[in-house]
DNA sequence: TCCGCGCATTGACTTAAGTCAATGGAGATC
DNA sequence: GATCTCCATTGACTTAAGTCAATGCGCGGA
């Protein structure tokens, strides 16, 4: 299981063996149940998370109590960028377990800690902001670019495994589009 | 001029007036005009920017040769984020002038020696970086769970200037509808 | 094992956005 | 000042997605 924690950490550092082992045996590693919930829209947030293997969901409850599907993060993502921004620090969004998951869990008050006692986690922790950042902004210029349909079938080439992973309506709301859509495109296109 | 940039590091530093004065001294402030690039697509940048006044268009060229708007920067706005996750480096953006311009430009081969004579810089840097983020997030949150004509109504009420500012198809195209779409929106809703 | 609920699918209909085409106005150029 | 070009608007038509409603399958719980 932890093979994947290192494989991460040489992608990302230049960390020697025995560095990485330092750091691999002071993380806490969670088993978490289908359902479980990681935080509530309105949490602050106490911990960050790595995936190791499962898929968590990140969703908000809008203005008209409409549930809206922001993301999905499977192996080897990181849930680790949060509304510093906000004055209360409070997430907008929640996450929740779609499968039985196995996390990584970083508590955020020890977070300057490990900073201290490994620097090189820091700029890790950078690089993965700024990747997931221009990945963000890159699905979004796709998704403003394209139709309902279009963005089935990205999602379809880029992440084939959601559509047997997650339930189909939370993958319309992901998507944009009413369950009745999906299942409608899905027919048209298959 | 500069006092919007004064008034922006009293926002997110506690630096006092020498420190702020010799940063605001070390800067290079350009004035450019209408129509003027930034850098373009496929490009390395060479600088990051912070717009004191007028307004930056950000597109991409898709694989199918059509101009995505992705976003527009306006007063006291960074943009400041690019694709270091990507080997070469290379912007996936244009970004262009829609008015004549003022902007702060920041060598990107300076940066480390200004973080390194003013620490807190990186730290405001950071901070502006998660506070993007977070943004790029929401809106993104927001534009799938709406339509194109809720999609208007938000941008008209959270950036009306820019219906002033902005030629109408690049409008269209940052929201993701045709420009005869949203005039007929604008009408509808007018 | 059986029952019940949630959810995917399908159908009929509505509606809003896309497409194609024409018009007209404002700004730029000479 | 006249012309040209670009672009916003408008119209007619097509199409795809939304809405409402019914059905039926499958999974989980008792």
């Amino acid at each position: 299981m932890k093979d994947i924690l290192y494989k991460y950490l040489s992608r990302w550092t230049s960390l020697g063996e025995e560095d990485q082992q330092a750091i691999v045996n002071e993380i806490r590693v969670e088993k978490l149940d289908k359902g479980a919930v990681l935080f509530k829209q309105g949490d602050v947030p106490a911990a960050c998370y790595f995936i190791l293997e499962g898929c968590v969901r990140q969703y908000a409850i809008d203005e008209d109590g409409r549930e809206v599907t922001t993301n999905f993060y499977t192996e080897e993502q990181a849930i680790a960028i949060f509304n510093h921004h906000k004055s209360d620090k409070s997430s907008e969004y929640t996450f929740v377990c779609v499968e039985d998951s196995v996390l990584v869990v970083g508590d955020l008050d020890q977070e300057k800690d490990m900073y201290d006692k490994h620097p090189q986690l820091e700029f890790m922790t950078r690089r993965m902001m700024e990747e997931n950042f221009s990945k963000v902004q890159a699905e979004f210029a796709a998704f403003i670019a394209s139709s309902p349909e279009a963005r089935v079938k990205t999602l379809l080439a880029n992440r084939p495994s959601l559509f047997d992973r997650v339930p189909q309506h939370q993958l319309a709301s992901y998507l944009g589009i009413t369950p009745e859509s999906l299942s409608r495109i899905k027919k048209r296109i298959g």
